[in-house]
DNA sequence: TTCATATATTCAAATATTTCGATGTGTATT
DNA sequence: AATACACATCGAAATATTTGAATATATGAA
Protein backbone atom coordinates (compact mmCIF):
# COMPACT_ATOMS: atom_id res chain seq x y z
CA UNK A 1 0.00 0.00 0.00
CA UNK A 2 1.83 3.16 -0.91
CA UNK A 3 1.52 6.71 0.67
CA UNK A 4 -1.11 7.75 -1.49
CA UNK A 5 -3.62 5.31 -0.77
CA UNK A 6 -2.62 5.22 2.87
CA UNK A 7 -3.04 9.18 2.46
CA UNK A 8 -7.08 8.65 1.24
CA UNK A 9 -7.99 5.93 3.85
CA UNK A 10 -6.80 8.42 6.49
CA UNK A 11 -9.05 11.18 4.69
CA UNK A 12 -11.89 8.89 4.88
CA UNK A 13 -11.42 8.33 8.18
CA UNK A 14 -11.16 11.44 9.41
CA UNK A 15 -15.12 12.75 9.50
CA UNK A 16 -16.71 11.83 12.50
CA UNK A 17 -19.84 11.06 10.32
CA UNK A 18 -17.87 8.26 8.12
CA UNK A 19 -16.43 7.10 11.36
CA UNK A 20 -20.01 6.35 12.95
CA UNK A 21 -20.68 4.74 9.77
CA UNK A 22 -17.90 2.14 10.15
CA UNK A 23 -18.58 2.00 13.97
CA UNK A 24 -22.32 1.04 12.78
CA UNK A 25 -21.06 -2.46 11.58
CA UNK A 26 -20.17 -3.44 15.05
CA UNK A 27 -24.31 -3.41 15.58
CA UNK A 28 -25.46 -4.85 12.67
CA UNK A 29 -23.81 -8.34 11.18
CA UNK A 30 -22.59 -8.15 8.18
CA UNK A 31 -24.14 -5.76 5.71
CA UNK A 32 -25.47 -1.66 6.39
CA UNK A 33 -28.33 -0.58 3.86
CA UNK A 34 -27.93 2.90 2.56
CA UNK A 35 -31.04 3.48 4.29
CA UNK A 36 -29.97 3.21 7.73
CA UNK A 37 -27.20 5.13 6.76
CA UNK A 38 -29.53 7.77 6.23
CA UNK A 39 -30.95 7.16 9.55
CA UNK A 40 -28.26 6.74 11.45
CA UNK A 41 -27.12 10.63 10.60
CA UNK A 42 -28.42 13.78 11.02
CA UNK A 43 -27.78 14.94 7.77
CA UNK A 44 -29.80 15.23 4.51
CA UNK A 45 -29.49 12.10 1.62
CA UNK A 46 -27.61 14.18 -0.55
CA UNK A 47 -24.87 15.06 2.06
CA UNK A 48 -24.96 10.86 3.47
CA UNK A 49 -25.06 9.28 -0.35
CA UNK A 50 -21.64 11.81 -0.55
CA UNK A 51 -19.95 10.20 2.88
CA UNK A 52 -21.00 6.78 1.36
CA UNK A 53 -19.41 7.44 -1.83
CA UNK A 54 -15.55 8.39 0.50
CA UNK A 55 -15.48 5.42 1.69
CA UNK A 56 -16.32 3.16 -1.56
CA UNK A 57 -13.51 5.53 -2.94
CA UNK A 58 -10.91 4.69 0.35
CA UNK A 59 -11.72 0.86 -0.39
CA UNK A 60 -13.26 0.76 2.95
CA UNK A 61 -16.96 -0.10 1.55
CA UNK A 62 -18.34 -2.50 -0.94
CA UNK A 63 -20.91 -1.48 -2.24
CA UNK A 64 -23.53 -4.06 -3.76
CA UNK A 65 -26.57 -3.08 -5.59
CA UNK A 66 -29.86 -4.77 -4.43
CA UNK A 67 -33.11 -4.15 -6.42
CA UNK A 68 -33.61 -0.19 -5.92
CA UNK A 69 -31.55 -0.13 -2.22
CA UNK A 70 -27.91 -0.58 -1.76
CA UNK A 71 -25.80 -2.31 0.86
CA UNK A 72 -22.54 -1.96 1.76
CA UNK A 73 -19.70 -4.79 3.10
CA UNK A 74 -17.30 -3.55 4.91
CA UNK A 75 -13.81 -4.16 3.23
CA UNK A 76 -12.05 -5.66 6.20
CA UNK A 77 -9.21 -6.94 3.94
CA UNK A 78 -8.22 -3.24 2.95
CA UNK A 79 -8.95 -2.30 6.19
CA UNK A 80 -6.30 -4.77 7.33
CA UNK A 81 -3.69 -3.59 5.40
CA UNK A 82 -4.20 -0.23 6.43
CA UNK A 83 -3.64 -1.37 9.73
CA UNK A 84 -0.22 -3.28 8.69
CA UNK A 85 1.28 0.26 7.74
CA UNK A 86 0.57 2.29 10.85
CA UNK A 87 1.83 -0.93 12.97
CA UNK A 88 4.98 -0.89 10.48
CA UNK A 89 5.67 2.64 11.69
CA UNK A 90 6.73 1.25 14.89
CA UNK A 91 9.86 -0.39 13.15
CA UNK B 1 -10.03 7.25 22.30
CA UNK B 2 -13.43 8.94 20.85
CA UNK B 3 -14.38 9.47 17.50
CA UNK B 4 -13.54 13.08 17.84
CA UNK B 5 -9.84 12.12 18.71
CA UNK B 6 -9.74 9.22 15.96
CA UNK B 7 -11.13 12.19 13.50
CA UNK B 8 -7.47 14.33 14.20
CA UNK B 9 -5.37 11.48 14.42
CA UNK B 10 -6.91 10.53 10.65
CA UNK B 11 -6.40 13.87 9.50
CA UNK B 12 -3.40 14.32 10.64
CA UNK B 13 -2.39 11.08 9.07
CA UNK B 14 -4.16 12.51 5.59
CA UNK B 15 -1.28 13.88 3.84
CA UNK B 16 1.60 12.72 2.32
CA UNK B 17 4.21 14.63 3.82
CA UNK B 18 3.24 13.85 7.22
CA UNK B 19 3.17 10.31 6.52
CA UNK B 20 6.76 10.72 5.03
CA UNK B 21 7.41 12.58 8.45
CA UNK B 22 6.14 9.42 10.35
CA UNK B 23 8.12 6.67 7.63
CA UNK B 24 11.21 8.49 8.56
CA UNK B 25 11.11 7.00 11.87
CA UNK B 26 12.00 3.75 10.31
CA UNK B 27 15.09 4.80 9.35
CA UNK B 28 16.52 7.10 12.38
CA UNK B 29 16.60 5.09 15.42
CA UNK B 30 14.49 7.26 18.35
CA UNK B 31 13.50 10.48 17.33
CA UNK B 32 13.82 12.97 14.52
CA UNK B 33 15.18 16.50 14.42
CA UNK B 34 13.16 19.34 13.08
CA UNK B 35 15.82 20.34 10.92
CA UNK B 36 16.12 16.71 9.46
CA UNK B 37 12.17 17.13 8.45
CA UNK B 38 13.28 20.39 6.45
CA UNK B 39 15.51 18.60 4.39
CA UNK B 40 13.21 15.74 4.16
CA UNK B 41 10.18 17.28 2.54
CA UNK B 42 10.18 20.16 -0.61
CA UNK B 43 8.45 22.43 1.34
CA UNK B 44 9.57 25.69 2.84
CA UNK B 45 10.12 25.78 6.25
CA UNK B 46 6.92 27.68 7.32
CA UNK B 47 4.88 24.48 5.76
CA UNK B 48 7.37 21.84 7.46
CA UNK B 49 6.54 23.70 10.42
CA UNK B 50 2.57 23.87 10.06
CA UNK B 51 2.94 19.72 8.95
CA UNK B 52 4.88 18.62 12.35
CA UNK B 53 1.96 21.12 13.91
CA UNK B 54 -0.94 18.67 12.75
CA UNK B 55 1.40 15.62 14.52
CA UNK B 56 1.80 17.41 17.48
CA UNK B 57 -1.74 18.64 18.00
CA UNK B 58 -2.83 15.26 17.35
CA UNK B 59 -0.11 13.52 20.05
CA UNK B 60 1.29 11.37 17.28
CA UNK B 61 4.59 13.34 17.79
CA UNK B 62 5.82 14.54 20.99
CA UNK B 63 8.18 17.32 21.07
CA UNK B 64 11.37 18.24 22.82
CA UNK B 65 13.17 21.22 23.17
CA UNK B 66 17.00 20.95 23.04
CA UNK B 67 18.81 24.37 23.04
CA UNK B 68 17.51 25.99 20.08
CA UNK B 69 16.89 23.11 18.41
CA UNK B 70 13.23 20.60 18.29
CA UNK B 71 13.34 17.34 18.25
CA UNK B 72 10.43 14.54 17.98
CA UNK B 73 9.68 11.40 19.35
CA UNK B 74 6.62 9.12 18.23
CA UNK B 75 4.00 8.44 20.60
CA UNK B 76 3.83 4.68 20.15
CA UNK B 77 1.08 4.89 22.79
CA UNK B 78 -1.50 6.97 20.91
CA UNK B 79 -0.38 5.27 17.96
CA UNK B 80 -1.64 1.94 19.39
CA UNK B 81 -4.86 3.28 20.66
CA UNK B 82 -5.73 4.55 17.08
CA UNK B 83 -4.65 0.96 15.60
CA UNK B 84 -6.82 -0.93 18.05
CA UNK B 85 -10.09 1.39 17.51
CA UNK B 86 -9.18 0.20 13.57
CA UNK B 87 -9.09 -2.94 14.65
CA UNK B 88 -12.18 -2.76 16.45
CA UNK B 89 -14.55 -1.75 13.25
CA UNK B 90 -13.81 -5.54 12.83
CA UNK B 91 -15.96 -7.32 15.45
C1' DT C 1 -46.99 3.19 -18.67
C1' DT C 2 -47.43 5.89 -14.65
C1' DC C 3 -46.16 6.69 -10.04
C1' DA C 4 -43.47 6.21 -5.95
C1' DT C 5 -39.10 5.00 -3.77
C1' DA C 6 -33.99 4.79 -3.31
C1' DT C 7 -29.88 6.69 -4.35
C1' DA C 8 -26.67 9.72 -7.19
C1' DT C 9 -25.34 14.06 -9.27
C1' DT C 10 -25.06 19.02 -9.95
C1' DC C 11 -24.45 23.49 -8.21
C1' DA C 12 -23.43 26.88 -4.97
C1' DA C 13 -22.26 28.56 -0.35
C1' DA C 14 -19.67 28.05 3.78
C1' DT C 15 -15.73 26.42 5.86
C1' DA C 16 -11.19 24.18 6.25
C1' DT C 17 -6.60 23.09 4.55
C1' DT C 18 -2.26 23.81 2.27
C1' DT C 19 1.29 26.71 0.98
C1' DC C 20 4.56 30.53 1.10
C1' DG C 21 6.53 35.27 2.02
C1' DA C 22 7.27 38.19 5.72
C1' DT C 23 8.07 38.64 10.27
C1' DG C 24 8.40 37.37 15.26
C1' DT C 25 10.48 34.84 19.23
C1' DG C 26 13.82 32.43 21.67
C1' DT C 27 18.60 30.76 22.06
C1' DA C 28 23.50 30.33 21.14
C1' DT C 29 27.80 32.50 19.59
C1' DT C 30 30.89 36.23 19.08
C1' DA D 1 25.26 43.88 23.08
C1' DA D 2 25.11 42.36 18.31
C1' DT D 3 24.52 38.81 15.24
C1' DA D 4 23.17 34.38 13.48
C1' DC D 5 20.39 30.34 13.79
C1' DA D 6 16.13 27.45 14.58
C1' DC D 7 11.58 27.41 14.67
C1' DA D 8 6.78 29.59 15.12
C1' DT D 9 3.20 32.74 13.74
C1' DC D 10 0.66 35.87 10.69
C1' DG D 11 -1.63 37.01 6.50
C1' DA D 12 -3.14 35.96 2.11
C1' DA D 13 -3.91 33.10 -2.00
C1' DA D 14 -5.10 28.71 -3.90
C1' DT D 15 -7.41 24.60 -3.34
C1' DA D 16 -10.28 21.06 -1.06
C1' DT D 17 -14.11 19.61 1.81
C1' DT D 18 -18.69 19.68 3.71
C1' DT D 19 -23.37 20.61 3.27
C1' DG D 20 -28.06 21.06 1.31
C1' DA D 21 -31.57 22.40 -2.36
C1' DA D 22 -32.76 21.04 -6.71
C1' DT D 23 -32.71 17.66 -9.96
C1' DA D 24 -31.56 13.27 -12.32
C1' DT D 25 -31.47 8.26 -12.68
C1' DA D 26 -32.81 3.64 -11.77
C1' DT D 27 -35.87 0.30 -10.00
C1' DG D 28 -40.18 -1.69 -8.28
C1' DA D 29 -45.22 -1.35 -7.79
C1' DA D 30 -49.77 -0.36 -9.49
Amino acid sequence: MDNKKIEKISRALSDTNRIAILQEFKKKKDCLYCAEVNDLLDLTQPSVSHHLKQLVDADLLVPQKEGRNFKYLLNETVLNEYIACLNSLKD
